[in-house]
DNA sequence: TTGACATTTTTAGAAGTATAGAAATATAAG
DNA sequence: CTTATATTTCTATACTTCTAAAAATGTCAA
């Protein structure tokens, strides 16, 4: 049977919201431009930089940056002619917070030795 | 600039691992299916009654099923003419441990405070 | 065993969406 | 004007998603 107890506040809005988040982060050339931002935090990273490290053209980074932005993942800063890419950790961590805390509802990423919670 | 000092062992593994599992679960319909096995923990739920919740037809959820599986974030076990699915939670762990341990590379998901990491 | 039913998977295909890169376009600096 | 940087537009290819129908698998009753 499937435990059904505690309907939360807002449930679809932060699923599509995570859910929109992992698909973007669920592409390899994205998740090597978000790690690789993480990596340049806090000074950041121009396009054109990222696509030399990791081999990727100047039109599909701008198309993944995009998605990434959309996404929440990643702001952009206008320099002059340069455009500065930074991941937003806040953003990673309100994530991986829904994963463990909303996902397993009270285990929140602690003991896997105590199953205290049947039904 | 971007920091580039320590290579790890075997990067590209574990990032296309972790993109697999972010792309399972970057699509409402999976996302929700997982959630719904988190809370269903320990017992599992059958397709069907996945399926009754969620309003999903079964040979769709059957297609979500095995991708969730292949992610290795689901196992399936075979008791009768019905298959119990059940969510695998240290792969979850694993997989956040990864994007906020591997990706912030020492940050490991402590201080955003203390930027005491400057090249 | 045989037949009827329940559960899940497979197959085939249509409709939509994502991806990658070339070429053209904008914007800024000197 | 020329060069550097990034975006847009466009095209072709590939992938995802969903559904219906059929097939495989397991259970139960007679």
């Amino acid at each position: 049977m499937i435990a059904q107890g505690t309907p939360p506040a807002s449930p679809a809005h932060d699923e599509d919201t995570a859910a929109a988040a992992l698909s973007a982060l669920g592409h390899p050339a994205r998740l090597a431009v978000f790690r690789l931002l993480i990596r340049a935090n806090p000074d950041g990273a121009r396009v054109g930089d990222i696509g030399a490290h990791l081999g990727i053209s100047g039109a599909t980074l701008t198309h993944h940056l995009s998605a990434l932005v959309q996404a929440g993942l990643v702001t952009q800063e206008k320099r002059g002619r340069e455009i500065i890419n930074r991941a937003d950790a806040d953003a990673m961590q309100q994530l991986t917070d829904f994963l463990l805390a909303e996902c397993c509802t009270g285990l929140s990423a602690a003991a896997p030795d105590t199953p205290e919670q049947a039904a």
